[in-house]
DNA sequence: ACATATTTAATTGCGCACAAGTTAATATCC
DNA sequence: GGATATTAACTTGTGCGCAATTAAATATGT
C-alpha cells in the first residue's frame, strides 16, 4: 500500500503537523517571552487578565480550556513573581478571584511588541493566518462537541 | 481599542488557537491509545517504528522534531511495555538502534482503526483537513528555517 | 433545620517538552 | 599516535496538561 493512502503514516496525520507547529510556535515565543520571565501558559494568562482583572480560576480556566490542576500551581508562580495576586471572593469563600499587581499590569507595555516579532517567525500572508486560525477554532468546537 | 485590532487580545492568537486545538486533540485521541496502553507520543513514535524499523534515536527524533531529553525516557517506558528493543550499534557503540518486538509490530493491527474514528472527532472535510495540515507544515518550516 | 448534592479549587501522580550539562564513543588534525 | 573536537545519547531540573481524588464552601430538597 502506498503511504499517500495510509492513514498510519505520518504524513498523513493532521494531529502531528498541528503538534509539531505548536511545540515549534511556544519554542520561538521562548526567547521572547524569557525578557519578561514568562512561560507561553504563563504569557496566555496575563493576556486574560491584562483585559479582564479580578476573575475566578474557573472562569480563566474556560477561556483558556484549562483545569486547575494546571491553573493553581501556574498561579501560584505568578504569584511568587509579584505579578499576580490570589485573593478570595468574600460572597463566596470557594472561588479565588484573580488581580494583577502594578508589575503585572506594567508588563503589558513590554509585550506589545511581541505580537509583531512572532507575526515574522511564522510567516505566511494575513489571510493564511486568519485560516489557520479559523480552521484550528472549528477543529477545537467539534471536540468539545 | 477595538478587541479586533489588539494583537495581544486572546481572540486574535493565532498561537493560541493551535496550542488549544492539539491540546484538545491529544485528548480526544486518549480514550483510544489508552486501548493500546499508548500515550499520544509514544503512539506517534510507534507510527516511525511500524514503517521503518532499526532507526536511530537521533533518526526518530528528526522525523519528529524530538529531542533525546525527550525521546530516551519515553523509549525507556515503551521498552518496559516490551514493545521495543533499544539495542545498540556494532560498529558505533554511541547510537542506539531501536526495533520492535512482536508484541510491538502486533499493536499496528489495533491500531489500524483509529484515524478514520480520530476524523470524525474533528470532523471538517477531506479539503480543509489537508488545508490546516499544510498550514501547520508551513509555519513549522518557517520556524525552523 | 438538616441531610444531600453540587460547585470551586487544590492536590497527587504521571508523562511529556525542552534547556543545560554530562558521559562515552568516534572523528579529525597535527 | 596523541591531543582536540565532534557526535549520540543520557541525565537533571523546571513547568506544563490532565486524570483522578480530596476538601471545603455553598446550594438544594424536604
Amino acid at each position: 500500500m502506498s503511504q499517500k493512502m495510509d492513514p498510519l503514516a505520518l504524513e498523513n496525520q493532521v494531529c502531528f503537523a498541528m503538534y509539531s507547529a505548536t511545540n515549534a510556535l511556544i519554542r520561538a515565543y521562548r526567547p521572547l517571552l524569557d525578557q519578561l520571565s514568562l512561560t507561553y501558559p504563563q504569557y496566555l494568562v496575563m493576556m486574560v487578565l491584562w483585559k479582564e482583572s479580578g476573575i475566578s480560576v474557573k472562569t480563566l480556566g474556560e477561556k483558556l480550556h484549562l483545569d486547575s490542576g494546571t491553573l493553581t500551581p501556574l498561579l501560584k508562580r505568578l504569584e511568587t513573581k509579584a505579578l499576580v495576586i490570589r485573593d478570595r471572593n468574600k460572597d463566596d469563600e470557594r472561588v479565588r478571584v484573580l488581580h494583577l499587581t502594578e508589575a503585572g499590569k506594567a508588563l503589558h507595555q513590554q509585550a506589545k511588541g511581541i505580537p509583531e516579532l512572532m507575526r515574522c517567525k511564522v510567516g505566511g500572508d494575513a489571510e493564511q493566518l486568519r485560516q489557520l486560525k479559523q480552521l484550528c477554532e472549528n477543529a477545537l468546537m467539534n471536540l468539545k462537541d
